[in-house]
DNA sequence: ATATTATATATCGACCATCTATATATGTCA
DNA sequence: TGACATATATAGATGGTCGATATATAATAT
């Protein structure tokens, strides 16, 4: 199933940092990875993810350099800095709020 | 915590729907009902409910009337559709794979 | 050789849902 | 009478995602 642009609003920046709290990354993979991770639910845009890169860093919250891969191809690699490893924290804590709340309504009317 | 907008685009209709599929509501009665069942973590506002309101219903998900209330007042009652309905249960499916997915990124690394 | 596909980054305009601000009107309470 | 909660409504601003498009190289197929 493909999913709403929508519910995609919001979490995206947060999959991302915690993408790159296990390790540097490139663009290209971030997409691969969060699409094998999520079995195939996530498709991530390159037109969503580079613009979303620029202001991540703009924002201080990652760090890039660019390197050539064992291929020859140049790569942008990304750094999460310690600035984004504390706004990821908070992003964590956002979505476990929200989506907690959203199955208290939908379990809701029951035990409330 | 203020939730995100960005978090909430998507599954408002959904939330909405779900409180109409237990029993007719009308529009200041979701907000409130909505605020109290996810413990004050969602404030919709006005300017964001009646005009999905009005898109749900010309979709055809809802239907309305309009009523006089014990206190004198006039409200708008609105009530879930069999189309409605359908709708619901779609978008409840994928909430659930979106927010699995999404904890599956969270949680992933460890056993992929 | 040549065409196609995958890799890799990037920008732009369109779309859409949310918010704030504003408007209107009534009921309640001080 | 004034303030606040109730109740619905619209308009404009904002911001994130998408599709389309562009560029360039590596790998694969014909």
């Amino acid at each position: 199933m493909k999913i709403d642009k929508g519910l995609m609003a919001g979490s995206t920046g947060m999959l991302i940092l915690h993408l790159l709290a296990e390790k540097e990354m490139y663009g290209y993979e971030m997409i691969e990875t969060l699409e094998k991770r999520s079995d195939s639910t996530f498709s991530l845009k390159a037109g969503t993810l580079y613009p979303l890169l620029h202001s991540l860093e703009k924002a201080g919250y990652v760090s890039s350099r660019e390197a050539e891969a064992e291929n020859g191809r140049m790569r942008k690699y990304y750094s999460i800095t310690d600035k984004g490893n504390g706004f990821l924290a908070d992003k964590k804590n956002e979505w476990s709020l929200f989506s907690g709340a959203v199955n208290k309504v939908l379990d809701g009317g029951a035990a409330v």
